[in-house]
DNA sequence: TTGAAAGCGCTAACAT
DNA sequence: ATGTTAGCGCTTTCAA
């Protein structure tokens, strides 16, 4: 009997030899070709079985020259937003039969995007994701970087690029809806506190502040705003700072929900009530952010929809080949939940 | 002029003919072997830079049998502690110069383990971790699908298996920290919100809490402990459920953040004070945790370290090739982390 | 110091 | 219905 499932692992030319026929014949086989007589295509399996063989899908891409494989570059994966995008990534990936190669940048800013890029294309993945947020201008590094100029690749989170799909949660209507439920709350004083500003989203959601403001006649002045950087620690620093500048705030629209949380537990140690005293809202919709205390009223984005329609629009992309790819820039669209941080 | 950076990838053979020498010679560059002539050396340079030629790691990977890559399995990557662990894991592939082939189970009680594993044997990974954590006996499950006895793989977050080197958090010691400050703090009715029992690290940390009580001559009761799943939301329902069958609790000990953060909100909810008339502790600490409102008591795991360390073992094996293979059983030490719900 | 030949595991194109 | 030949892009082995 032959030895099942020893140390190597078999190879197309065992099983063909163990079963008397050729490589092709197995070959045959393996793909669900027509062109084999029953009894063969049965003994032929049957010796696959018994050997435990796996055929190589690094052997098969290199002659099909696909490799059935996205590259997804990510940043942050501590923060709950990045991994909800990932999630929906691979979801959608695992369905459509794609496997994932992940990396991850050390660094929101690293401008160093060329050695992840080429380890990708050396892999040669069918297509890339790149899910590191738009950050100075690491987008233009990207597409400068690409080894092959016609790489399908999908920007998640960003402005448009020509050339490029593009796909993003609207902040810029997000933060409008933000600001515009405090005003509609009757809250006079609304003070931002803002993401990074190197970050396009941050950058979106603060524009979107403003203009709400102004379209209401009331000022967005520079010291009504302060930004932190997306964590709580942050927001606890930036709230400080902004309430200290703009004492007569009666309401916060934090950037994301973490800074959000900040907000709530800081000014309730102040003394403040909330909503009475301070109206806060958020961005983001985390699953935790229904069970602060009190319960955040916030902006919700569908990151696990992102990502999943980020993977469709790659395999749309590979599929065009050498068509004119189609060139697309989504832009979803968020919403509020209210709870009770606003009255 | 040679035309930089066509449609086509370029390959070995593009260069070599361009340099005029042999791809052996070329494959020498590439490989920075010693003995290439200074300006052969360079003149390939040249052409390789000039062509931007990157070297197929498929090809390489078929001739050598080596991928230098690492599948990694996962699931829940939704909830936090996940991509914390993943996290850690990227980090410690890339500084070692292996990539990541990742895969998410679609479901926590998946007993279906066969088809991911075998897709990441088929694309030839050097090694798997395991980071879906032990649910039923999908462990077991794992061991009988491997497509080849002896593929390294570690298990990340569940009990010491024979013959594979396992990692996780010392959850039975944690459950005893956090259960032995509830005591020391006085508290004489501490409940217990667990994590699903189909969960080792669930069990372990019901066990801790059990023998902790015991060993201070009280009662661990079946009523005194309620099973959520580990979100917020569930949590919210069993802790109502557990007050209402063991009303004198005057402290709960959560078997995640998640959970006790649904306990902080649900009791303040129904006027209990936290934390004169209800102690609370969690297990997780979070970065959200100190932002909790009143700040959160907890136990504190390294889950970024964990990953990091799960990538060295399973390096360790791989280098170990066909030796015996070095066998581990690692327990991290969880910590305790003193806030403000627990007097 | 360089090159020619062989082959990793598979499939495409052509035979028969 | 099956086999033969060639080749994907690279490295190994051997020869010069």
């Amino acid at each position: 009997m032959i030895s099942r499932r020893s140390n190597r692992r078999s190879t197309i030319k065992d099983v063909a030899h163990a079963a008397g026929v050729s490589t092709q014949t197995v070959s045959r086989v393996l793909n669900d070709r027509p062109d084999v007589s029953p009894d063969t295509r049965q003994r032929v399996k049957d010796i696959i079985d018994e050997l435990g063989y796996q055929p190589s899908k690094l052997a098969r891409s290199l002659i099909q020259q696909r490799s059935y494989t996205l590259g997804v570059i990510i940043t942050g994966l501590r923060f709950v937003g990045v991994s909800l995008t990932l999630n929906g990534i691979t979801e959608a990936a695992e369905a459509a039969g794609y496997s994932l190669l992940l990396k991850e940048l050390p660094r929101f800013d690293l401008t160093e995007v060329g050695p992840p890029l080429r380890d990708l294309f050396a892999r040669q993945v069918d297509g890339i994701l790149y899910a590191a947020p738009q950050v100075g201008d690491n987008w233009q590094r990207v597409q400068a970087a690409l080894p092959v100029p016609h790489l399908p690749l999908v920007f998640i989170k960003g402005e448009p690029q020509p050339g490029f799909t593009t796909i993003s949660v609207d902040n810029y209507a997000g933060a409008q809806l933000a600001t515009n439920h405090l005003l509609a709350a009757g809250r006079r004083h609304i003070g931002h506190l803002a993401g990074p500003q190197e970050w396009w989203e941050a950058r979106q959601r603060l524009a979107g502040w403003q203009d709400s403001l102004q379209q209401a006649g009331k000022k967005a002045l520079p010291s009504h705003w302060v930004a932190g950087n997306w964590s709580s620690a942050s927001g606890e620093t930036a709230f400080k700072q902004l309430l200290a500048q703009y004492p007569e705030m009666d309401a916060v629209f934090a950037a994301n929900d973490q800074m959000a949380l900040a907000v709530l537990n800081t000014a309730q140690q102040m003394g403040l009530a909330i909503p009475r005293d301070l109206a806060v809202i958020g961005f983001d919709n985390l699953a935790e952010s229904a069970f602060f205390n009190p319960p955040l009223t916030t902006i919700k984005q569908d990151l696990h929809n992102l990502g999943w329609l980020a993977v469709q629009k790659l395999l749309a992309a590979i599929e065009a080949g050498t068509e004119p790819r189609p060139v697309d820039a989504i832009l979803l669209q968020p919403e509020l939940i209210q709870r009770l941080t606003v009255p």
